[in-house]
DNA sequence: CAAAACTGTTAAGTATCCTCAACAGCTTTA
DNA sequence: TAAAGCTGTTGAGGATACTTAACAGTTTTG
């Protein structure tokens, strides 16, 4: 019957997220690892607790060791998505700075300029620890996966998220995207 | 029949060693968790693979996540006792320096002078994340517990770990127990 | 439009984890 | 010298994790 078992801590869905933004199926991830495809499907809706053992041989398809794994669950679950009016305007004289993130308190970002070609992706994504990254698209159409979350992002809107959730980018349209990204440590 | 799994990454190792660097029994441990004793001895001699939710209720008997925990298995199993004889001379003028540890390279300790009372007990041990701890006993005995090594440390003995492990400090003896001690990051 | 190939989910059965209870060994008490 | 306390281990059983094979839905191919 499958009963979904609450609040498992969700490590289902950092799993889904995590073979999401490698964009393996289950069936891809399971042949790579070694175990069948309905585990992973079960795992991921939380309908049951792997063992370590199975555990270790899912994450064997990732360059991500146990401990980084259960590290993503301390990760706080702030807002990730902004529309355009959501933006804090900050600025200045000539250019218009305007604040992505609600409370920017205790964190320290560094923004930058990016330009993804049509069809650019960031591919496997590589997972920073204790950072933070932002950005915001000026032209063209981006699509952003953070952790279980997806979205194609239109000029004017953002993201903002911790970057130890893992993450990826692609230009799935026929324009050239350009957005303002940010990372940590500030440059300046 | 408890078939005995071989190279399961040794996570039974590292709980016997937290419980017993805690003083609990397998019983006690598992009363504490609201597990059956059964289940930690099996854990234990890695003759299970224990479910992720089984292995937060054991650790929820510890200040200590699942990330906390499982990086303890990246921790590098370096020696860690020196006879008197092998202490390496590098001192000094009217004090002597004699380095613990073989190769320090990419390390860095400060020493320290420690003196325990009779009966003197760290308790409860405190992980300390990203350090190194090391020390000679110079009077007295000193019970050294280190992840699953532990031994009576005589004057002239000495110890040196990663103190991502688990550790604690007794003195069994009737006299004082005097022993040079030092940790990360250095204050000189 | 249908066939083929993919996606994630699910039912049935096997393997394994986990609990309960008992056991053997060692220390302390009477 | 038990007897009662503890220690860690083990066997039998029920609970559940895991596999195999099928299902339903969507996208791609012909």
């Amino acid at each position: 019957m499958s009963e979904i078992v609450e609040k498992e801590e969700d490590l289902g869905r950092r799993l889904r997220a995590l073979r999401q933004v490698h964009g393996l199926s289950q069936r891809e991830l399971a042949k790579r690892a070694g175990v069948s495809n309905a585990v992973i499907s079960l795992i991921e809706r939380n309908a049951t607790s792997p063992s370590v053992g199975l555990l270790k041989k899912v994450l064997s398809g990732f360059p991500l060791s146990l401990a980084d794994f259960f590290s993503l669950e301390e990760a706080p679950r702030e807002q990730v998505f902004f529309a355009a009016d959501e933006l804090v305007e900050i600025g200045g004289g000539r250019v218009s700075y305007r604040q992505v993130g609600r409370d920017l308190s205790g964190k320290a970002l560094q923004m930058l300029v990016e330009c993804y070609a049509p069809g650019a992706d960031t591919g496997e994504a590589l997972l920073r620890h204790e950072a933070e990254e932002a950005g915001v698209v000026l032209a063209g159409e981006l699509e952003v996966t953070v952790g279980d979350r997806r979205r194609v992002l239109k000029a004017g809107e953002a993201y903002y998220f911790d970057s130890r959730l893992p993450h990826r980018f692609r230009n799935l349209g026929e324009e050239e995207a350009c957005l303002v990204t940010a990372s940590t440590p500030p440059s300046f």
